[in-house]
RNA sequence: GCCGGGGUAGCUCAGCUAGGUAGAGCGCCGGGCUGUUAACCCGGUGGUCGGGGGUUCAAGUCCCCUCCCCGGCGCCA
């Protein structure tokens, strides 16, 4: 009996090696005296020939009534064949049908509302099985860069008691009788790490209830977060260009097969590989729009159709930073040289992609953050130690949030980002 | 929350404007085929038209209510 490998090993074996490879039946078509079953594993897929000049016979039959999807161990001879996709095959010797499958409902052709009721088999697909490899790459990645620039990986609580900003998004869950909610961003607890740790970074799940319905939305997201004390916010956004242009070119390196299944096309991202993204201020944000005849003005928020026309402004992600105060978050500092605007900084993905990274420079000062917390009309009581965090050897300090599955959707061109995660979390539809 | 589109065979859809006993393609099942690549050829199988109520001699089709899904906006990552 040969040696088992799966089938990206198998690419590189050489004729007449003996090996063993298991798998599903992706692709079945019998033609009589030959049966061809093209069998997909976790790497790729390989084409077995079942043929009575060289299987044997109870195999041979078997082969005649392999479903889709079946499971199936091979017994077989490598073969380099010009006619087999991918250029290799094997010759069966011996196929054991470890479960026949029933009729498998995923044929080709399904719409959406059909493929996400049936996610649990969808995810199999040899698209969605890419994506859960490039993701795996990305994860990689990110572990490898903050480990490089001394970051310590931290973990903060899902369960939380108070709201980090706004409630009305929140999913509430039942704490013993208590109010609890799922977290919308590990923020506060990564500024308390620094006090302990000062440079830490996080990659867990976010929840939010928004009743948002666009293809850039998810519920339940992950969310790289990373927090350093010492930091200004340009110290953040250099650290933010080294990650995202760390993990374009790590991904480049080890997803080139990936990209390829999922028809990306990598010349678009050669330019962010270098970590020199271009930076506007939010002033000059507003003048481009208005150059483009968009109907906007000093002060208005900016929305996706704004976003969307920014970003065919640049070949690679783009900071807009020091937007008026009033349109950020209360934490955010202000910028002492300009008065009125927030130390806050949002990164754009180009090809309409959009805003991937929120980050500021955190604001440091008790008193000043006491007040913009009654100003916005919140309980100073439910922020107590958050401002606790700046009565005690209080730093200056930034961080930022990245939205895993929008990096992905940018890196991997993918158009959705329920494609990016296994099971995406949508309004209305929890199952499976 | 708002705007738009949709729910008919296992799947993707046509039929609805002008009411008259429900259609196609794919799949599936059976047979054939010595190299297939979404194989091909021949034969067969398919539905309380999302649910409820109403109008009518007659409703998939017209009216009312309701449930579900998809796309977009606001908000965000």
């Amino acid at each position: 009996m040969g040696r088992l490998v799966n089938t990206r090993e198998l690419r590189d074996l050489s004729e007449g090696e003996e090996v063993v490879v298991r798998g599903w039946v992706y692709r079945w078509r019998d033609l009589g005296k030959r049966v061809f079953i093209v069998v997909r594993d976790a790497y790729g897929i390989v084409q077995v020939v079942a043929s009575k000049d060289y299987t044997d016979s109870m195999s041979f039959k078997v082969a005649r009534e392999a479903s889709i999807e079946s499971s199936v161990i091979v017994e077989g001879i490598v073969r380099r064949d010009k006619r087999a996709p991918g250029g290799v095959e094997i010759r069966a010797k011996k196929i054991n049908l470890v479960h026949k499958a029933e009729e498998f409902p995923i044929k080709g052709g399904e719409g959406i509302d059909f493929l996400l009721d049936n996610r649990h088999l969808w995810i199999r697909s040899r698209r969605l099985t890419a994506v859960w490899r490039l993701r795996q790459n990305l994860f990689n990645a990110f572990r490898e860069f903050f480990h490089k620039e001394g970051y310590f990986e931290v973990s903060p609580p899902m369960l939380t008691q108070a709201a980090v900003e706004g409630g009305a998004t929140l999913f509430k869950v039942d704490f013993f009788g208590r109010p609890a909610y799922l977290t919308q961003s590990a923020q506060f607890y990564l500024e308390v790490m620094i006090f302990s740790l000062e440079k830490v970074w996080t990659l867990a799940p976010s929840f939010r209830a928004e009743r948002s319905r666009t293809r850039r939305h998810l519920y339940e997201y992950w969310h790289l977060e990373a927090e350093a004390a010492w930091s200004r916010m340009d110290d953040m956004m250099d650290l933010v260009s080294r990650l995202v242009a760390y993990t374009v070119n790590r991904v480049l390196e080890t997803s080139q097969e990936e990209l390829s299944i999922l028809g990306r096309n990598t010349e678009l991202l050669e330019p962010a590989r270098k970590p020199a993204y271009p930076r506007i201020m939010y002033e000059e944000a507003i003048d481009i729009l208005k150059r483009k005849g968009v109907d906007v003005k000093y002060g208005d928020d900016l929305g996706a159709d704004e976003e969307r026309v920014l970003t065919s402004e640049f070949e690679t992600p783009f900071y807009i930073t020091l937007f008026p105060l009033e349109l950020k978050s209360f934490y955010m500092k202000e910028d002492e040289s300009n008065p009125g605007l927030a130390l806050a900084f949002d990164l754009l993905a180009p090809e309409g992609v959009g805003e991937i990274v929120g980050g500021s420079e955190r604001e440091d000062d008790y008193e000043k953050l006491k007040n913009r917390i009654i100003s916005r009309g919140y309980n100073v009581e439910d922020y107590n130690w958050y401002l606790d965090l700046r009565r005690y050897g209080s730093v200056p300090h930034s961080g930022f949030g990245l939205g895993v599955e929008r990096l992905i959707m940018w890196i991997a061109g993918l158009d959705h980002i329920r494609d990016t995660i296994p099971f995406p979390r949508f309004r209305d539809r929890i199952y499976p």
